[in-house]
DNA sequence: TTGAAAGCGCTAACAG
DNA sequence: CTGTTAGCGCTTTCAA
């Protein structure tokens, strides 16, 4: 079934049929007679023929560190409500799965038949605003800022003052704060900065990586030499992994110890003690993303960008 | 850069150009004047123009209920980490934002130009498999087994089986088994099947849904009247959902009710008490899909399933 | 082993 | 408002 056939059926041209199928501009009278062929006939459109001329496909491509992480897959959840709405399908691509070199792959994909691209990022290099000021499709970077590029982000900076405030307000002395790489200038910078620069206690910080594993071998290697009565942990992942040091070395939380988290994941709630954390969100995030793309992909589109929702949620772990 | 360009520089012609990057067929001459005119030029095919005459996208959908369900994003994993090895790359569709019947969708998406369908599916209808009938791109369903479809299960009678032959090990004597409404072929008749048929001890069997809540609430309406001294549930999320439930009512885990759940989520293990549950490999699920998948598509491609792995872990919920 | 040529199904000028 | 026409970039006969 071609776009031939519901031209021959319906007894028009079939440019008045893609007319049809496109802008519009066809009387009302054919207009009902295309549809009825297109009914009939059950015709859908060759999505390679309209895209060699239009280089359209409906598909955005979005990069993701790995699938089993909680914040991503709330972004990516989030995108979907978005995107779907406006017939965007998401072509998902771990990078832990990708065998090149990521610059090189995104290179590679921008001519491959996608019409945006959607990165999850720890960090934004120069290679990636090379190549996204150079690719005819656009891409955009959630979760770090950068100012040559189009980014969505969180308020990093806001997000670690609500903390540090929050701490404020609690009976301790000394503040043990778990962060990450400078690299990343979302988490591992405003992030810290917000919380330090609120925060009326004396604090040490310690740079750690993503996964629970590693904030665990930090406090494992390092805490033993450090005075401390609370540790905050700049994502949720971070402060469970302390928690299960804590744990295992038979201190007390949140009695001798306190911890608190930021981002709220799903695992928080399950803890023994559950954790107190910041709630974040991200779905938000991943809908501001969406709505961004659309914006640069679909004329006439506008849109505001939602304040993402920040909520200090008390658990056992501090109180 | 097209085909015609790279063709130009080389001196050939453009269907010696195709030939180099299909079939064959050139010359080692002409091969290698190719090979460099495609690296001076970056030249990469327009996959656009390519589909409008192989109808081929490297593209798999995969359908699945929900972003947020822990054994679809591992089975997600798996799939990808062979399907990216051939080229291939995911269209992730949540059922959950489909505004249409799932069938018309399915339908649609087969000529879509997507090269083949992966649905993660709790049931699989007549419709169904008169879809994957006339579709002229493979689908293959994941979880569920139907004698006129490619179907990748779990041996779920077997699943059902190990579990019960744990329970016989526990010094207990009255079983409540949370199962799910039996249009679930898998999970609601072959794995309660294979409980039932290798258990000892009596047992109660109750019918719920898969989110926590559905088990917490069947637990608050039915429990009372039933005597039961071990609660397994057909999934980990409902072991869960009974385990708050006996928390929430003072009941102890595992002194006066032990409780076992099925599939190790990742959320087992911070359960507290931590949760006694049998391991699935669901990302083996995931591979063996892709696979089979791979093998409808790709001539000379061969494969042989993997077994799933399962493997009790014992923890504190049930000792 | 190669090149010429036809055409995949569609969109978008353009002329009417 | 409609139909004619010229490609989009590629693969695939076919004849050489």
């Amino acid at each position: 079934m071609t776009i031939n056939d519901v031209a021959r059926i319906a007894g028009v041209s079939k440019s008045t049929v893609s007319r049809y199928l496109n802008d519009g501009y066809v009387s009302d009278e054919n207009r009902e007679k295309i549809r009825s062929a297109i009914e009939e006939t059950g015709y859908q459109t060759n999505v390679f023929a309209r895209g060699l001329k239009t280089n359209r496909s409906k598909l955005i491509a979005i990069i993701l560190p790995r699938l089993d992480s909680f914040t991503s897959i709330q972004s990516l959840n989030g995108m979907n409500t978005i995107l779907s709405q406006y017939g965007y399908q998401m072509v998902v691509v771990p990078k832990n799965t990708i065998e090149e070199d990521e610059i090189t792959y995104l290179r590679r994909i921008t001519t491959q038949g996608i019409d945006g691209i959607i990165v999850l990022a720890h960090a934004i290099t120069d290679d990636h605003v090379a190549i996204a000021d150079s690719s005819k499709i656009p891409i955009i970077f959630v979760g770090q800022y950068h100012p040559q590029a189009h980014t969505i982000t969180l308020e990093d900076f806001e997000v670690g003052k609500q903390v540090a405030e929050y701490v404020n307000t609690l009976d301790i002395n000394h503040v043990l704060y778990l962060s990450v790489s400078e690299s990343d200038q979302s988490v591992g910078v405003m992030r810290k900065q917000g919380f330090l620069q609120h925060l009326d206690n004396p604090v040490r910080t310690l740079i750690t990586g993503f996964q629970q594993k590693d904030a665990y071998e930090i406090m494992k290697r390092e805490s033993e030499t450090i005075k401390y009565d609370i540790v905050v942990g700049a994502t949720d992942n971070i402060a469970i992994g302390a928690l299960r040091y804590l744990h295992d070395h038979g201190v007390e939380v949140p009695k001798s110890v306190k911890v608190v988290g930021i981002g709220n994941y799903d695992l928080s709630h399950y803890m023994q003690p559950t954790l107190t954390t910041l709630h974040i969100d991200y779905q938000t995030l991943g809908r501001n993303a969406a709505n961004a793309m659309l914006s640069l992909l679909e004329k006439d589109f506008t849109y505001t960008l939602e304040s993402v929702d920040l909520e200090l949620i008390k658990r056992d772990s501090s109180q």
